[in-house]
DNA sequence: ATTGTACCGGAGGCTAACCTCCGCTTCAAC
DNA sequence: GTTGAAGCGGAGGTTAGCCTCCGGTACAAT
């Protein structure tokens, strides 16, 4: 069960500005954007996402061309936390491993609303985030098939779409949200292998 | 396990208006936002729904005042289907009665993107929407909790935003829809009772 | 057939967000 | 400290969608 490291993480860094104040401002944006699309969605104003962050709009546009690279830096930040995670749970038994990992995939407030969309994205930086998220996150949940803790029925993407979704969607507080995910859980854990 | 006529229906019908042409208009209007929220989600563009109805943007605001009149009358439209089909599914087995409601909750397409926000309006319709719904769907749920089929540390409430996040999940298509669907009932139907 | 009225449609003013462009500022190399 | 280049920010042109308004049209009642 090994877990590569993480391509992701040089496709942002080498963006990050060299000069100090530039690279200040860089990660004022990367960091109001993950407030912001948390809010809003991977669709909210630009604008609002460079007040946020206390620079002008053009300095947003220097930094990120197009909204798709804003969002897409924002996406791969997590994305490297997120299999980082995976390494870091890999000592636990099987199931705990694997629902602890979906429990921090849960917990990204930033792209709750934005993963669904993200995930059916075409661009390049999403195609490798997704890789990596999938070599992160598959070996967990094959070591679960193959202890019997995790139906065999079903894919790893059907799994993570399945947790996408829950996770995307309002609920009245966070503890609805976490008896829904274990209700889906358990059909995960349960028969159909 | 009586279940309510349907509140909503009035409020719908009632707006619609007497004239030949303005009915024509109205029910154009109806099906085009049918499936151009569908598409884009409830912030679509109502000259794109005018368009597609084949009338001017003036007609559809004066049917409509705003968008949320425009959505709501749809959803409802939606809601009382689902109404009628708890009632069509009563005499099968309370599982199979139970999913087979919750199926045809999700084949509503309209409201596929739409309803999870939908599910957060404070508007007086949403919340007699809502409420059909539940004396609809709610005593299919209860039945199969106390036919012992569905586990009873979760509520309706619960189940319906469970599912209506799957349902507002992109999918690659809709088997895999089905399987993630199947999974997370599996979920409800076993254990923690 | 006439006529009053309800209804039609889209031009056009309004706002919000997008994105570019360029004069000014700040950094860091020497 | 000087200097040139990298970076800053926001004014403003552009587009898209919202919504109003009114001259013209089509219905239905007589």
């Amino acid at each position: 069960m090994t877990v590569q490291p993480f391509p992701v993480s040089q496709l942002v860094a080498s963006q990050r500005p060299h000069r100090k104040d530039a690279a200040r401002n860089y990660d004022a944006l990367i960091a109001a954007a993950r407030v912001i699309f948390a809010e809003s969605g991977a669709d909210a104003s630009l604008e609002d996402i460079a007040r946020r962050a206390g620079v002008g709009i053009g300095t947003l546009y220097r930094n990120f061309p197009t909204r798709r690279h804003l969002f897409e830096s924002v996406y791969a930040d997590e994305v490297n936390d997120l299999c980082r995670v995976a390494h870091e749970v890999a000592e636990l038994d099987p199931w705990e491993a694997l629902t602890s990992w979906l429990r921090r995939f849960v917990d990204y407030t930033v792209t709750k609303r934005a993963v669904r969309q993200a995930m059916d994205e075409k661009s390049e930086i999403s195609l490798v985030c997704r890789e990596s998220m999938y070599q992160a996150g598959g070996p967990l949940f094959e070591r679960a098939q193959k202890a019997g803790e995790a139906r065999t029925d079903m894919s790893f993407d059907d799994l993570l779409r399945m947790v996408a979704g829950i996770m995307a969607t309002n609920f009245l507080d966070d503890a609805q949200r976490d008896r829904v995910l274990n209700v889906a859980l358990d059909g995960v854990r349960t028969a159909g292998g």
